[in-house]
RNA sequence: GCGCCGGUAGCUCAGCUGGUUAGAGCACACGCCUGAUAAGCGUGAGGUCGGCGGUUCGAGUCCGCCCCGGCGCACCA
């Protein structure tokens, strides 16, 4: 370039219009976003999005309520940036979509630990009420910092009244579902056998057992025959035999068990009547003896054993042992065998050890066969074994424990009798075999303990009572049938959540709703002085009165709240006392769909209302742990009591992994505070991560993974900073060209644009938020950045400013900025408000939060033909790209304006170029499309053998020439268009650029 | 043990009712530009679509079996 040359581009530098814009392209999130967090603070903006969606249709999604213990982790951030996402979606659809965030404030883990600090258990002089209290300070300790940490995540909601499980209110409504459920006859108070943690001394729910890995002993015993019925086949069987007095001296059933602690407690055999069993003689030890089981196990047995001479002398159907007793090897007490459905050949003996105090189906099995239930373990877990066993077990009164088993129980922690209890039996002779076994076994989810079955006095919600309410019920279908139902007619996100949560609950037993704790809602009951319980919906009515005053308190301060003030008028005089049980706090957060959607008056009235079923929330969005948690437990207590599903759309995400797939931890340290994260990464970079996962698989969770996607981030953030550097001198209430007048390529951009509005919009209704983030980062990488804006640099730098070019380009530039922006809002929460105030024009809400989502209407439509013909138009810069970039490798060109581009093509090329118009349009056409200074024709007809041209790569019957161009060169606009100096006055413009300068 | 979901380039993901040489972005390599500049553009390499069999003219896509990962149920006596 001349001297001359270079002061011209100098000098006509300043009248080309680059991009401005204050929008930096660095984002700064860790300054910018506690800033804007305050200033949503300041500036109320969730009141004022309560006003403007004020009327609208009501789109509730309903919290489920986090555990008030502890930093909320990335996996709780994770849910609260989802829920966030979807609210915030459906506001900008226009929904009015309050978010009402809460707490499960009570329960074991928070009393477990205040208990703790007092040094494990509740000390002399201090009282229940003390320890609540204790426990409700540090719950709110709690709340507050969860709450600031979900806060620092972007997430916008009523935090300053959200639902805690401790207010009067809520506890109130716990005990109006209750109410409705007693009242409707699905509560009842019963003796079972239920899992008890003998380290909490409380019942648990199926929900609060998680299996850990233990090792048990497995122990084979026989229990002695001792007296058979009078009809008895067996009896006949055997005496039939010539050896039968050598077979009944030392003839035994055997049983096999994993809990060696259960056999004080065992008062049956149970066998299956329509298995094979034998009667096996044996020699053990030197010793010939005789025993009874299935056939089918006897191989491994007699192996395990290392049994000898086994002979099997008789093989006879389950049912002939009929009548079959034995004594207790013990006790000596006289016990039965028993039939039982139950009873399987895969592992054991095929003849089950029954012991209905510490089993489910050992319960079930006592209760048909009327057996007593023995229970001889306290709440901590420990055998008393005095009067009570005993009594209970029908020991005679002439008993001496002279073998010293009872003895050697008393006071024993179970699963420390286990050892104690097998080295007797081996002493004794009774143990035919014992080995450890290795298994997963239920353990407390709180202390870690491993569970044992405990039959006690529990309430019960009924899962298969019928509601006589015809109502409600007008089908006459059991609960558990209605449950099934409303699950079906239920959306479930991803589906297969439908068929999980209906398999739980078509095997789920009944619920046991009460513990045995202090801090939690108690279940308002009395007992008379025979021990009678007196519970019913007028007294109930009372107390709930008295709680939504004063709170639960009321029931846990004798001081000021003696039994007489409890009671109802009716009951008052009678000598009645407190019962002490708590409610399970899986009732308490199940019951939010009352607390909470009903009685909340903000969210009263805003259910979904579908025909003329009772209205409910919009959507339920948690772990998919959930399924055997709140979601089923908040499905049975609103089934039960309104009918009805308490939710339309379940939506489950997936749990937090680490890198390697585990589960995070806080022991592993692979877990770490969500407002950590955000302080060191930035909340929408995290957002924007959880965006881009599909969250229906595991999500693994490192500060590596997001940082990766910094590089999304960015991309989206300088795109959108691209766009609108091109808006500093556009005004859109002034300057925007009517749509139909725009240049097609513009046209274009708008109809990708629109494309792109549709396919994340049917991606956010899916809630596959990934999907929705891949098509916004292909738009603006791809089409914005790649394509579209690239060619459009020309115009908007060096025509005249208010040419019709650069206004089209601009609009079209406007339109896309203010859609990217909307379509970002509910993920990008921060980045978008300073979109949003450096997006010229005035005629918008102070936030964009506020602003609407964008439709397919007015600006935004599809252009099929305009869609076609540029992919046609960017197939053939493709081919052109590709051999400009082996010209530049050999270092023959530079930039693309510095090459003209010839073409030639034979028929079937020709017709292909047609589509796009006629040589003479496209020669005027493509320069500007394929980012090159002139694009010629070649007329010859055989190109194949002209010299320089090649084949395109994948267009038949078209050929290229890539040269470099031999024009000069315009020092404004860069381009080698021929015509540069024709007017005189610029002899370095281009003829445009002239006029453009001229005009100026 | 039973069931559900998944296994496509180093990473994140597309591939609809089976149909031309399996795609995108990021990362990587090599270049260009220096008027989106701690930016922008282009090109390229990279995949036996978990494995084996089957159906079919044709399978990543359908069927069967197996392997791996995750989850759920059950593991009871």
């Amino acid at each position: 370039m001349t001297e001359d040359a270079k002061a011209a581009k100098e000098r006509y530098k300043s009248t080309v219009l680059l991009p401005k814009t204050d929008f930096p392209m660095k984002a700064g999130l860790q300054e910018r976003e506690p800033a804007l967090q305050q200033h949503w603070d300041a500036t109320n903006l969730y009141g004022q999005i309560r006003k403007a969606r004020a009327g609208a249709k009501p789109w509730v999604l309903h919290d489920g309520p986090p555990y008030a213990n502890g930093d909320a982790h990335t996996g709780t951030g994770m849910n609260k940036i989802l829920k966030d996402m979807v609210v915030k979606f459906r506001t900008m659809q226009g929904y009015d979509s309050p978010y009402v965030p809460g707490w499960d404030c009570h329960g074991l883990p928070i009393e477990h630990k205040m208990l703790e600090e007092l040094g494990g258990t509740l000390p002399e002089g201090t009282t229940a009420l003390q320890l609540r209290e204790k426990c409700l300070e540090y719950a709110n300790k709690w709340i507050d910092t969860q709450r600031n940490q979900f806060k620092s995540a972007g997430v916008l909601g009523r935090w300053a009244q959200p639902y805690l499980t401790t207010n009067p209110l809520y506890e109130a409504n716990v005990l109006r579902v209750f109410r409705e459920l007693m009242a409707r006859g699905f509560i009842t108070r019963a003796k079972r056998s239920v899992h008890w943690s003998w380290a909490a001394k409380s019942a648990l729910a199926e929900a609060e057992l998680e299996y850990e890995d233990r090792t048990d002993p497995s122990v084979y015993v026989r229990f002695p025959v001792s007296s058979c019925g009078k009809d008895c086949k067996f009896r006949e069987m055997v005496e039939a035999r010539d050896d039968a007095a050598e077979v009944w001296k030392s003839l035994a059933l055997l049983i096999w068990t994993t809990t060696p602690w259960t056999l004080p407690a065992n008062v049956a055999v149970a066998a299956h009547d329509k298995a094979e069993y034998v009667l096996v003689r044996y020699t053990r030890g030197g010793k010939r003896e005789y025993m009874v089981m299935a056939e089918a196990l006897l191989k491994s047995v007699a192996e395990k054993a290392k049994l000898a001479d086994v002979q099997v002398l008789e093989t006879f159907r389950g049912e002939v042992l009929r009548g079959v007793g034995y004594s207790h090897p013990f006790l000596d007490t006289a016990c039965p065998l028993v039939f039982a459905d139950y009873v399987t050949l895969e592992d054991g003996t095929g003849l089950v050890h029954t012991a209905p105090g510490h089993g489910k189906e050992d319960f079930e099995t006592g209760k048909r066969e009327r057996l007593p239930v023995v229970c001889p373990v306290d709440e901590s877990g420990k055998f008393f074994v005095g009067e009570r066993l005993r009594k209970d077990l029908g020991v005679s009164t002439t008993f001496e424990d002279t073998r010293g088993w009872l003895k050697m129980l008393e006071g024993q922690n179970v699963f420390k009798a286990n050892p104690l209890i097998v080295n007797k039996l081996r002493e004794e002779g009774w143990l035919l075999h014992d080995e450890p076994v290795h298994h997963s076994y239920p353990h407390c989810w709180r202390t870690h303990t491993p569970v044992i079955f405990r039959a006690t006095e529990q309430w019960f919600v009924q899962v298969d009572h019928v509601d006589p309410d015809k109502t409600l019920n007008p089908q006459a279908k059991t609960l558990r049938q209605r449950l099934l139902d409303e699950i079906a007619a239920s959306r479930w996100f991803p589906a297969w959540g439908q068929k999980r949560i209906s398999s739980m609950v078509e095997n789920r037993p009944d619920w046991c709703v009460s513990r045995q704790r202090y801090w939690g809602i108690p279940i308002p009951a009395f007992a008379d002085a025979h021990g009678q319980v007196v519970c019913d919906p007028e007294l109930l009515d009372h107390v709930i009165a008295l709680v939504e005053k004063h709170g639960s308190n009321v029931w846990f301060d004798d001081a000021n709240w003696p039994v007489e003030k409890l009671l109802p008028e009716k009951l008052r005089g009678r000598k009645l006392t407190k019962l002490t049980d708590i409610f399970d706090v899986w009732f308490e957060a199940g019951s939010s769909f009352q607390a909470v959607m009903r009685a909340d008056p903000e969210l009263a009235g805003k259910g979904l209302a579908e025909g003329n079923r009772a209205p409910h929330a919009a959507m339920y969005l948690e772990g998919d742990d959930q399924h055997r948690g709140w979601f089923q437990v908040s499905l049975i207590l609103s089934v039960a009591t309104t009918g009805v599903s308490p939710f339309r759309d379940c939506l489950t995400s997936a749990f937090v992994v680490d890198e390697k797939g585990e589960k995070g931890s806080k022991s592993k340290g692979n877990i770490w505070a969500i407002d950590k994260g955000v302080k060191d990464l930035g909340a929408d970079l995290i957002r924007l991560y959880f965006a881009s996962m599909n969250t229906s698989e595991p999500i693994p969770v490192t500060y590596k993974l997001i940082q990766n996607h910094g590089e999304t981030y960015r991309k989206l953030r300088n795109t959108w900073r691209g766009l609108v550097g091109n808006l500093f001198d556009f005004d859109p209430a002034r300057h925007m060209l009517p749509r139909n007048e725009l240049l097609p390529i513009d046209q274009w951009a708008l109809s990708q644009c629109a494309a792109t509005v549709e396919a994340v919009t049917a991606a956010w209704e899916r809630y596959e938020f990934h999907v929705a983030m891949r098509a916004l980062h292909d738009f603006a990488n791809v089409t914005l950045s790649a394509q579209y804006m690239d060619l459009r640099k020309d115009s908007l730098y060096c025509d005249a400013a208010t040419s019709k070019q650069r206004r089209s380009a601009q609009t079209a530039y406007w339109v896309i900025a203010d859609t990217l922006t909307r379509l970002l809002a509910p993920v990008l929460a921060h980045t978008v408000e300073d979109m949003w105030q450096h997006l010229p024009g005035k005629d918008r809400p102070a936030s964009a939060h506020l602003a609407h989502w964008p439709t397919l209407q007015g600006w935004l439509h599809r252009e099929p033909a305009l869609d076609e013909r540029f992919e046609l138009l960017l197939k053939l810069k493709a081919e052109t790209d590709r051999v400009l970039d082996r010209l530049r490798k050999e270092k023959k060109v530079g930039k693309g304006y510095d090459t003209a581009v010839s073409l030639g093509a034979n028929a079937e090329g020709l017709e292909w170029l047609g589509k796009l118009g006629t040589p003479e349009h496209l020669t005027s056409l493509l320069p500007e499309m394929l980012n090159v200074s002139a694009v010629g024709f070649d007329p010859s007809t055989d190109h194949a053998a002209l010299q320089g041209y090649e084949p395109a790569a994948d267009i038949r019957g078209l050929w290229l020439k890539v040269t470099e161009s031999a024009e000069q060169d315009c020092v404004r606009c860069f381009r080698r268009t021929g015509d540069v100096g024709r007017i005189t006055a610029h002899p370095h413009l281009c003829t445009r650029c002239a006029s453009v300068v001229e005009g100026t």
